[in-house]
DNA sequence: TTTGAAATTGGTAGCGCTGCCAAAATATCT
DNA sequence: AGATATTTTGGCAGCGCTACCAATTTCAAA
């Protein structure tokens, strides 16, 4: 790009304080509303401002400032709707308080991930939010060196860096255990997606399982689906399960993307939910409230995490971990 | 925040270039792989970045040379998977060429549009992406005034500003009437969201409606259920819709998400389907693929869209519209 | 009026990096 | 060896803005 060219088209924070007549502090007070300025000074500027289109330089105000204002997720998947959720309930609160959130997806690989945190850490972001406490050696020595804060999302199991928000894996899975067992599920199976990566859904598998062999009915069998979680995986995943081991009563799926799959096998092959076999989900999706029979799941703070999470980091709040909870919902599969 | 504090603490290119026993622009040009070097200085500098952990600063890097490498995306919102599709789609291919996806959601609205446009040129980036062509007065000037490239997504039914990728919303719901008469449904009603907002779908609606009036089957009623799709609103919409006229043998949705609500209406109901009431949806989400019977849709370009948008970005072509067409799902719910 | 305090303003030195240019080192050729 | 091409280097002026400080103006009290 032609550098000259550029800066003769440019509106620059110069230019509108030569406009107006008034020095370059002056307007940039202005425009931040910050220190002092006499109403009529403040009309003069705004009315350059408006004449010239001017739109402040952001990249130049934060190397001058040293706060970016700028709020880095770094997000599992766009495609799971819990992290489109976490994103909704941080930007809602980051907008109202003049930060901006910059997002990228992992696609759940850790090397990917330290890539990722690398690149945002260029841009000497506020806060860096991840999903969970697993990070490469290499991420979490960046972040420790980058002096922002990090926050780290719905997981509590584990050890925090700074800030944690979320709730506990391990304690949804054994809630999500003492259901089914309350209910009088004995021969239960778990569906799940690949738990390399997630290993926040490994958490809860982990925890369902040792409840389940703890009360004497230890897990029957499980099958995991080699990828991603979807609902088509799930639908096929439970299929191969049932196959192996048709006389299950009771399904746990990973998350509710897979157990509605299993649910949607169920429907066609007219396998009776949850007289002949009980499912059960994770996350409290709300298409789940909406199928023919409600899913019986647990339902998770996704947005009010993005939101807390944001809040803390806006406030600048002291290290902590916040437990936002979880909550069961009864729902008709189980 | 304390500056002098910070100053003392950040690893800056100045700090590495001492370390190494360079000049910065030697720094700057191994950093870049730009320029010629020695590989024993190579080796050196990189040491020093290695051991003192430096990360560069793209503000200020950016700020000297003028490209941010920054792409905006400025989308309606996340809970549609649309649009993550969309941003998947681009955040794989910016990624493979060093830029970065900065995104926001306006819900909708287009004041926060305008707002969120503003906000994102702010940070100088090399190109905004918007949801289709309706956009306030006051996005197009600020927009055209910055001189960054605009891409419209998903959308051709209009004049563009700059680049536009996507399909025909128009040519969709043509296709769509159709494909509903050609099956020999003649009782067509439609089941949408708040179009107002949502002017793709608006677009759709107009144009199958328009297409079953000239082939003398004009629509027979239509529900539009206040508020953004949803699985739920499809649900209550439908149930509205049949109370009114229980007669209709097919039902026109706004989206995949609406249709899967209808759908599971007509499953909870024992609605037939579609020998009793014929569904047909928008979009071709996976869900839709893995119902117990395969909804019947149009299967539209998402990823491809975010692809295609960010490789024009990247390689700065010139100003074009780009049809990536879109593809009718016969399904067995119509 | 005088005086001091408070409110308002402008000048200027960076923020950390890149682009340009000239200088230095090295390689290649008579 | 000397001269010329080539590669490699460092210095430094910005990029557009904000923080800081000093200068100026305004206001109120004495």
């Amino acid at each position: 790009m032609n550098l000259d060219a550029r800066h003769q088209t440019m509106v620059t924070l110069a230019k509108v304080a030569e406009a107006a007549g008034v020095g370059e502090s002056t307007v940039s007070r202005v425009l931040r509303n910050h220190g002092s300025f006499s109403r009529k000074t403040r009309d003069r500027v705004m009315e350059a401002v408006e004449r010239l289109g001017y739109v402040p330089n952001r990249i130049a105000g934060t190397l001058a400032s040293a706060g970016s204002r700028l709020v880095a997720l770094v997000i599992p998947s766009l495609t799971n709707i819990v992290f489109a959720d976490v994103l909704r309930g941080a930007s809602a609160i980051l907008e109202g308080n003049q930060h901006q959130a910059v997002f990228s997806v992992t696609e759940y690989e850790p090397e990917k991930e330290e890539a990722l945190v690398a690149a945002m850490l260029a841009w000497r972001p506020t806060a860096v939010m991840l999903a969970g406490f697993e990070h490469s050696e290499g991420t979490v020595k960046m972040l420790r060196a980058s002096g922002c804060r990090v926050v780290e999302l719905l997981d509590l199991d584990g050890a925090a860096q700074d800030l944690a928000v979320g709730f506990s894996n391990r304690a949804a899975g054994s809630v999500s255990a003492d259901f089914l067992l309350r209910r009088g599920y004995r021969k239960i199976g778990y569906v799940g997606h690949d738990l390399d990566r997630d290993t926040r859904a490994a958490k809860r598998f982990a925890s369902f399982r040792e409840r389940l062999g703890a009360a004497g009915f230890p897990l029957v069998d499980s099958e995991i689906h080699a990828g991603a979680s979807s609902v088509e995986g799930g639908r096929l995943a439970l299929e191969r399960l049932l196959a192996r081991m048709p006389d299950l009563d009771a399904v746990y799926f990973s998350n509710d993307d897979m157990a509605l799959g299993g649910y949607f096998h169920c429907l066609a092959r007219g396998i009776q939910v949850p007289e002949r076999l009980a499912l059960f989900g994770h996350n409290g999706l709300d298409i789940g409230r909406v199928t023919p029979q409600p899913l019986s799941t647990i339902r998770t703070p996704r947005v009010a995490t993005g939101r807390v999470a944001a809040e803390l980091v806006v406030t600048d709040a002291p290290a902590q971990v916040v437990d936002l909870g979880f909550e069961l919902i009864e729902g008709a599969t189980a």
